[in-house]
DNA sequence: AGATTTCCTGACCAATTGGTCAAGAGAAAG
DNA sequence: CTTTCTCTTGACCAATTGGTCAGGAAATCT
């Protein structure tokens, strides 16, 4: 993302500390609100009143509300894809996967919102993320797919579809943060126990290493 | 849900054929519309259009949207609830396990829209759900985890928390319903063979028994 | 058949929404 | 200190949205 694609798309001025500032107020504002009600359901309002600005304020930094949108998928676009970047083919296979699975539940818990935002642009269609599911993310999950493919040849593995295996890992920790509310509801007074996080870690990784172990 | 709740609160007068088929076109249109954009994002003018009617028309039937949306999801809430509400404590447990899993899967490939609504209210903080979350849902999820809790102490199944591991099927299940348009993109054409349901649900079976199998 | 009730529609309305604009206030550069 | 640019705002606008209403068209009942 250029710097000069905002604010009236100035001609790659410097950056101001107010635009800076303001930039990241509208882009937290956006991620708290289109994580809750998609695309559509975000009002312009809405999101103007939390960055704390007037909406005439807010289009001046960006013109359109889709605009925000698409800011706010981009910004943090490569923290959702680096968990499963970061796994490692020369790695031992179930300290890896059990790796992987602790990093996708910690961003479940430390940023819930942009799995939710991730979940709700999916769900709606994927109408701005289309081309990356395609692109960018299919790239990524065949390379790694064939990883584990290895790992299997290899014996160190039981044989199971790679890709299913990375779909059952995604939707296990996504499940913490994009169901957070029901969560909530079923462990009760539970839930905000400081262990409950642990609990979790330690139920999908015993499930997924037993359920993975070769044989 | 009583007959006299819809249509001009009529009072208690014989529902006729007509009621019936545009209510249902209703539901269907609503479904439709609210699984993609939840309660807020969709508008009556888009549920009339789908339904084949003009919106004073459908207003007719449902005097708000939110009559509309709460109508929709009562309808399918017990079909939602069903599959665990089968799980049998005096069954095999592995075999009880598999059989909830098919279900499941079963759900999210005959009715993903349902699932999607699901999905979509609980992201938005369940603002109808929440009382059946904290009262049926909690009710029925603590029975099947004291269940679950029984195989374990019988030595039937491994030690794991039963409430994560219901957190664990449901998340891996709804998966394929709610996240469709991503696993579309992932498998690109085998998506559309037939045996991608079947390679989904040996997965899911081969990495939860053997996860769970006691040692 | 006529009477009664249900169904359907076009016209309408107020509120909300996304977005514009002219002009003033505030920073910052000279 | 003045000029230039950035930032902010109230007023405004057209389109959309949720919802109403009076009256006509169809069913249904007797």
């Amino acid at each position: 993302m250029t710097p000069a694609n905002t604010a009236r798309a100035q001609k790659t001025r410097k950056r101001t500390r107010i635009q800076n500032a303001n930039e990241a107020k509208i882009l937290d504002a956006g991620l708290e609100v289109f994580s809750t009600f998609g695309l559509r359901g975000a009002t312009v309002d809405q999101i103007a009143a939390i960055a704390g600005m007037t909406k005439p304020n807010l289009l001046y930094y960006f013109r359109r509300k889709d605009d925000i949108y698409l800011a706010v998928l981009q910004r943090i676009l490569d923290t959702w894809l680096q968990p499963l970047e970061a796994m490692r083919a020369d790695g031992d296979p179930a300290a890896e996967i059990a790796a992987y699975i602790d990093r996708k539940l910690e961003m479940s818990r430390d940023n819930p919102k942009a799995s939710r935002l991730f979940a709700i642009e999916i769900m709606q269609g994927a109408p701005v993320l289309a081309g990356v599911l395609t692109g960018r993310l299919k790239q990524l999950v065949d390379a790694k797919a064939a990883v584990i493919r290895r790992w299997i040849a290899a014996g160190k593995l039981a044989p199971v579809d790679p890709y299913h295996l990375i779909f059952m890992i995604w939707a296990t920790t996504q499940h913490y943060a994009d169901f957070e509310v029901q969560i909530r509801a079923m462990l009760g007074d539970r839930f905000d126990r400081p262990d409950h996080f642990e609990t979790a870690k330690r139920t999908l990784e015993q499930v997924f290493l037993a359920g993975l172990k070769a044989r």
